[in-house]
RNA sequence: GGGCCCAUAGCUCAGCUGGUAGAGCAGCGGCCUUUUAAGCCGUUGGUCGAAGGUUCGAAUCCUUCUGGGCUCACCA
């Protein structure tokens, strides 16, 4: 920045280092060791106030009250924060000169032992002190700290200095992936790592970012999803695997979607998707109870209840319950489209459904004009269709609905289940009804949090499913998937019965840290860069 | 992408229906060897996000731009 030279309180901080190495200082040692650390003297302070024991610890000065020949200042490090007592008679000359020019946000080396003051905090009275790191800029003010939202998210190194709470969130997030770790390896699953860039798109339906290959010149795209990897490792007979990483899709950004997001995915070959909410219960109910200590949880302000076992709601009963859809409307593809319509569902979105299998790009903004045209081409659709077709094409339709008036009712832990197979092209369809597939989405606090399936093993019927996908990409779907041959494949090869999951772990921490805005969570949220 | 809002000292913020910039902290100088937002005295510090416009005069009103926040849409 250009106001390096000019700004005044830098230029004093410079000017301190120069003072410093014109003695002889050296403001970048690193010759240093310290043996303790901040908790470790305040872990048996009169124990060791009793035996005079000495302490070496290193750190920043993160407050100093100097009264010139004496100070006290509080050192952070990783562990924690010590007073630690300054007095000129108790050190050299050189380590006083040091002193003198000290300010805070410096990392200095003490050596001492441990006494209590007059208020009965815990200090360490110094007989050594070097400068191990000068600071040339000023940290952010000590009662209100740093503030403004920009700044945090583009320094996040100052967020994480001035704001407790800030490091708080961050530990909270190293422990949870632990967690999640060691709960999936105690299991028996392997974690794996699958590309990152893909030559085709899959796994989800989001539009990706794009990159490109020089030396093999082609397009590559940044993975959406790492799902069908993972199956192609449970075909190979890795039949219980996992990938703790990131995903990359090029949508809006919001208070709920970074462009990078961390997703965990877990595949369990002989498994349904029955065996994984029973898993999901396991490990988050255990999550909570790690973190939190008990199976509450507060999130804004309201009550979140993980003591399992969480409630289950069999998807057509959510859109009876919430959203008053009678029961033709799942079986007479224009009723579904009156109760959506009814419902202020937009007539383009309906279009967009009952359009979906017609090859090339479709006007539907037309619909916006003339909803009863609507009502006429899904009874023209209904007409070309059997009873499984049109029931197919109803829940297709009532998705739509499905998503504005359900989800965000859905305050508590809840597994809904039982999707439509319209909306789910890579799941095992439900052997009792083949309009539905064995499928759960968990949602907690109005968003989703974890989604799971019994998985489509049979080649053939996955085949249809990626053609269905094609034909929504060529009229203009640009969220969906590509046909992926070699996956079909290595299906053909066989892959057994498994049941996979995804569980979005910004959202996750979201809710245990109680942050609503997903950049809370994410050590550097994409922004944009300045200037 | 649409709508609403925000941008003033290193940081946190005042600044009225237009009259030419303020506080606290930080900094600097002085006093001070047990403070906890240490204290007391003195003091420096600004292209008011950027560029235009209106006006005798703009931090203030208007336009555009840049960055951000909230929100709606898409998604996880």
């Amino acid at each position: 920045m250009e106001k390096t030279d000019t700004n005044k309180l830098i230029q004093s901080m410079r000017n301190k280092r120069a003072a410093l190495e014109e003695a002889g200082v050296n403001c970048y040692a690193n010759d240093f060791k310290a043996a303790d650390t901040a908790a470790k003297c305040l872990h048996d302070v009169d124990g060791a106030i009793e035996k005079g024991t000495n302490f070496s610890l290193a750190g920043r000065v993160v407050a100093l009250r100097s009264f010139g020949k004496a100070a006290f200042a509080r050192l952070r490090d990783y562990t924690g924060e010590i007073q630690v007592y300054i007095k000129k008679d108790r050190i050299t000359q050189d380590q006083f000169l040091v002193f003198k020019k000290l300010d805070v946000g410096d990392f200095i080396g003490i050596r001492g032992r441990l006494f209590r003051t007059k208020t009965n905090e815990p200090t360490i009275e110094v007989d050594f002190l070097e400068l191990l790191t000068k600071a040339l800029r000023p940290l952010p003010e000590k009662w209100h700290g740093l503030r403004d939202k920009e700044m945090r998210h583009r320094k996040r190194y100052l967020d994480l200095i001035m704001n407790a709470d800030v490091r708080e969130v961050f530990r909270t997030r190293a422990r949870v992936l632990g967690y999640i770790r060691a709960f999936l390896n105690e299991r028996g699953f392997m974690e794996v790592e699958t590309p990152m860039m893909h030559s085709l798109v899959s796994g989800a339906n989001a539009r990706p970012f794009v990159t490109h290959h020089n030396a093999l010149n082609i397009d590559l795209y940044l993975r959406i999803a790492p799902e069908l990897f993972l199956k192609r490792l449970v075909v190979g007979g890795f039949d219980r695997v996992f990938e703790l990483n990131r995903n990359f899709r090029n949508e809006g950004i919001s208070r709920k979607h970074n462009p990078e997001f961390t997703m965990l995915e877990f595949y369990m070959a002989y498994a349904t998707y029955e065996d994984l909410m029973a898993l999901t219960e396991d490990m988050l109910s255990g999550l909570v109870r790690q973190v939190h200590g008990k199976y509450e949880i507060r999130y804004m302000g309201q009550a979140i209840d993980f003591t399992p076992p969480f409630e289950r709601l069999p998807y057509e009963e959510g859109l009876k319950k919430y959203a008053r859809v009678p029961d033709r409307a799942f079986h007479e593809l224009p009723a579904a489209v009156n109760a959506a319509l009814e419902r202020e569902v937009p007539a383009q979105d309906v279009a967009t459904v009952l359009l979906r299998d017609m090859k090339g790009p479709q006007d539907t903004a037309r619909f916006e004009k003339d909803p009863a045209a609507l009502v006429g081409l899904a009874n023209d659709i209904a007409k070309g269709l059997d009873a499984l077709g049109q029931r197919t094409h109803a829940l297709g339709v009532l998705h739509t609905v499905f998503e504005a008036y359900v989800e965000d009712k859905l305050q508590n832990p809840t597994f809904v289940v039982d999707y439509p197979v319209w909306v789910s092209p890579l799941a095992r369809r439900k052997e009792s009804d083949p309009a539905l597939v064995d499928r759960f989405e968990f949602f907690i606090a109005g968003s989703e949090i974890a989604n799971a399936f019994s998985e489509l093993n049979d080649p053939d019927d996955q085949r249809e499913r990626f053609k269905a996908q094609a034909m929504a990409k060529s009229g203009g779907d640009e969220e969906a998937m590509d046909f992926d041959e070699d996956y079909i494949e290595a299906l053909e090869y066989g892959m057994p019965p498994t049941a996979g999951e995804g569980i979005g772990i910004d959202r996750l921490l979201m809710l245990l840290t109680d942050n609503e805005n997903i950049r809370e969570v994410i050590l550097f949220p994409l922004l944009r860069p300045v200037g």
